[in-house]
DNA sequence: CGAGCATGGTGAC
DNA sequence: TCACCCTGCTCGA
């Protein structure tokens, strides 16, 4: 589930539903039994996002702070019984969310969220983002460019996803080096992403595909994945690419599965 | 039933 | 670079 449109959206839900309001929190699951009782039967002001982080803020200056990691969730929805392993269960008498398999819970102040923070990239999902700040270090690497954008220090919120999907729209090899990248590519790239993100936010998935290639357009049958958009490459090693045919590669960059398109991608 | 996998990240070597 | 963490789901025995 979780890229950077994950928890701009879940920012969206959880505001919705529980801030300005007093919320029950507990653990059923236990084991953040001790600090839910901190946050017990306080008010939510607000919750905020920035990359892959999730940011909700109670009264007297206590963050939740939460990192879904590969494999977490945060479920908002009508109150329903516990099912699985909740860490942490916000609840008011209309609406329940149950956050399972966090890499990271915690409560925070104020200034370790600013420190978290300071610690992470421009997120093309925040109107405070300023893209040079990511080009600085980007032009300077000689890491691959694929690396580079899942580097959460360079910019924050594109995930495994994102990065092979921006780098086939915009045509660029994902092992380029970031020092060969041309600045051209870069603006390329962000403002590609500024675009996307926000359809992810809105839509819960991540679609790529432009008019033109959507199975419709192209009388294919439409993706059938649990990740649920319509992409280029992502998980289609083996398959033909879109655009010109051949068939999508697949190798680990950065610890992680790249796939791309040997052909399309040819720029730096 | 166990193994393997997943849109992520950390800490040890 | 690797092991490992968190959870749920799917697949094959």
């Amino acid at each position: 589930m979780p890229e950077g449109h994950t928890l701009h959206r879940l920012a969206g839900q959880l505001n919705d539903s529980f801030a300005g309001r007093r919320v029950r929190v507990s653990s059923p699951q236990g084991r953040f039994a001790a600090s839910a009782a901190v946050l017990d039967d306080t008010t939510m002001i607000t919750t905020t996002a920035h990359g892959k982080q999730l940011f909700c803020g109670f009264t007297d200056d206590r963050v939740l702070h939460v990192h879904l990691g590969l494999i977490g969730s945060f479920d908002v929805g009508p109150p329903a019984p516990v099912r699985g392993e909740v860490r942490v269960r916000l609840a008011t008498e209309a609406a329940v969310a149950d956050l399972r398999g966090p890499q990271l819970c915690a409560i925070r102040t104020p200034a370790e969220v600013a420190a978290v923070v300071a610690t992470l990239g421009p997120d093309p999902l925040r109107a405070d983002a300023d893209p040079e700040l990511a080009w600085a270090r980007l032009h300077r690497s000689g890491r691959p460019v694929a690396a580079l954008l899942m580097d959460q220090s360079v910019l924050s919120g594109v995930g495994n996803v994102y990065r092979a999907e921006v780098l086939f729209r915009n045509r660029i090899d994902p092992h380029r080096p970031g020092n060969e990248l041309t600045r051209r590519s870069w603006r390329a790239i962000w403002g590609d992403l500024v675009e996307l993100m926000p359809i992810g936010v809105r839509d819960g998935r991540i679609d790529t595909v432009r008019p033109e290639h959507t199975p419709e357009a192209m009388g294919r049958p439409p993706r059938v994945d649990d990740h649920g958009g319509e992409v280029y490459v992502y998980r289609r090693a083996g398959e033909a690419c879109l655009v010109c045919g051949s068939r999508i590669r697949t190798e680990v960059l950065a610890g992680r599965n790249l796939f791309w398109c040997g052909r399309c991608q040819r720029r730096g």
